[in-house]
DNA sequence: ATGGTCGCGCAGCGA
């Protein structure tokens, strides 16, 4: 089972691309962020067409989560539980696809330190982890993947000093990361690699891409039991290339399936 | 050169 995730940067823009790598890389399940789309012009007729069904948590203009899926998609539930859709923000999504509980997230940036931006960022990431141990099992096969916006080490970033005082390296950010791990996930792109370097967000502005100047933020956390059976994590840099790419690449992890051997 | 580029939507904000 392959199952992705990728910060599309608006789903009406990107739909060629992401049909594209759809084709390209046949994942599973794939997880989407920043549609920036309402959930009535959500693109279910062409995914149909590419084999998968979608579901779809947008508000329109901003944020927007979903899941795609070819393996079925099953108990769809938007938002944190007992808040409702409207009061996350359109930044949570899960869903069971082919018997894994898989959830699609966008953490809020956050802009700088000390602002209420930032304190609604690490409010959010406390809400995530009471979700987890109000709703989830960390010992059930789970996937909780997407832009978390906060890159966990320093080997997550190009040049830590250059993010000192700056959001997504903090103290505080990386601590509310740390205590999804404390939970019970793993960093899934992290157990295939434990080399620096490897980004799956660069700015648009600069030639940052082309210079290796990005973070690594957009990560697939998963519980024990499917860390055990990943056979396989990657970026994929190519699709960051070309005409008109999103500003973050899509990332990638392969599992066995539950039993005998590979899939 | 004290910016740089996108997407949204039609000014200027957010990332």
């Amino acid at each position: 089972m392959r199952i992705a995730t990728w910060n599309v940067n608006s789903l009406k823009v990107r739909l060629p691309r992401v049909e594209e790598w759809l084709a390209l890389r046949g994942p599973d399940v794939l997880l989407m962020q920043e549609t920036k789309l309402a959930d009535e012009a959500a693109p279910l007729l062409p995914l149909r067409m590419a084999g998968y069904d979608l579901a779809h948590h947008g508000e329109g203009r901003w944020n927007g989560v979903a899941i795609a899926s070819r393996v079925g998609i099953e108990d769809v539930s938007l938002g944190f539980d007992g808040e409702g859709p409207a009061a996350d923000g359109a930044r949570f999504i899960a869903a069971t696809c082919g018997g894994v509980r898989v959830i699609s997230v966008y953490a809020p940036n956050g802009r700088a330190l000390g602002t209420p931006f930032y304190a609604a960022k690490l409010d959010w990431y406390e809400r995530l982890a009471a979700w987890l141990s109000g709703h989830a099992d960390p010992r059930a096969d789970l996937v909780l993947g997407g832009d978390l916006n906060v890159a966990p080490e320093d080997a997550d970033v190009y040049d830590p000093r250059v993010y000192i005082g700056t959001t997504h390296t903090s103290g505080p950010e990386r601590a509310a990361f740390r205590e999804l791990l404390d939970w019970g996930l793993v960093d899934a792109y992290r157990r295939h690699h434990p080399e620096s370097g490897r980004f799956t967000w660069w700015d648009y502005r600069a030639g940052n891409f082309h210079k290796g100047l990005g973070m690594r933020i957009d990560h697939l956390l998963v519980t024990r039991s499917l860390a055990e059976r990943s056979t396989g994590a990657e970026i994929d840099r190519d699709a960051r290339k070309g005409k008109l790419p999103s500003d973050h690449a899509p990332l990638w992890l392969d599992i066995e399936r539950d039993g005998e051997g590979p899939a």
